[in-house]
DNA sequence: TGCCATAAACTACAACATGTAGAATAAAAA
DNA sequence: TTTTTATTCTACATGTTGTAGTTTATGGCA
């Protein structure tokens, strides 16, 4: 994973449009995919794609004049890179400082707690 | 929890130091704490303290003309409000895929697994 | 009691991020 | 070749952040 840069909000909405399709699109599929939640105007979303380019997170390859634009990073890569960063940052890099706070600010309830239960108790196996 | 706002990266400094001192402070000894590591004027972290009040995180009441600086919220509140925001953007409320993005991120080691797993074993049970 | 040191409040400002989109350009279609 | 249209450039207001000088208020001291 090379040096991701963190995207916005109004960023991460396109993002979540590219990689759930799970192939490259092109613009006027990403602002059709956009458009029942959205309201932004074509190039506003033609901004967002050029920032995300600058940023690493896409890239564009032009076919005649229609540019198709593929991640570079996947979600879970990238949710990664965010989740390294936030516990570093707000958690001091301690996992369980990061779960504490879950479950004090009750954040997590019975089932989840299960969940993980099995979750780590399969992966300490390994 | 009222309404908290999110804190800058220099704001997080300060109230590091007033957190650790679990009481009130002046602003001479958050800066004398601050001194080693950061080479802040001194109204430069009068400027931090200012913005801290105004997003609610600390209050500051007159004694005289010194200042005594308190947190409105603790350390434990805030990497909750924190934590929360961060799972529901990055995450979209899940944490499973917070846990998975640190396994596969190879942010978490066997002895953090064992140690969540106790944790767990324990929180379950009561 | 009036002056002075000093703590705090006010003001300022550059740099960057973000949302928003019009204007210009390039290229395909008619 | 003219027209349509997708993309790129340019622009700009607003907000955040780091940084700190200037002004004001106030308690201590001469």
């Amino acid at each position: 994973m090379r040096k991701v840069q963190k995207i916005s909000e109004s960023e991460r909405e396109v993002m979540q449009v590219i990689w759930d399709s799970g192939q490259s699109l092109t613009s006027a599929e990403i602002l059709q995919a956009l458009n029942e939640k959205k309201n932004w105007k074509p190039t506003t979303v033609l901004t967002f794609l050029a920032r995300l380019a600058e940023k690493g997170i896409i890239s564009s390859s032009k076919n005649g004049k229609i540019n198709q634009y593929i991640p570079l990073i996947s979600e879970n890569e990238y949710k990664q890179f965010e989740t390294y960063s936030f516990l570093n940052t707000v958690h001091k890099g301690s996992v369980k400082s990061f779960i504490a706070a879950l479950y004090e600010g009750d954040n997590i309830n019975s089932e989840e707690i299960e969940e993980l239960k099995k979750w780590f108790s399969q992966k300490a196996g390994e």
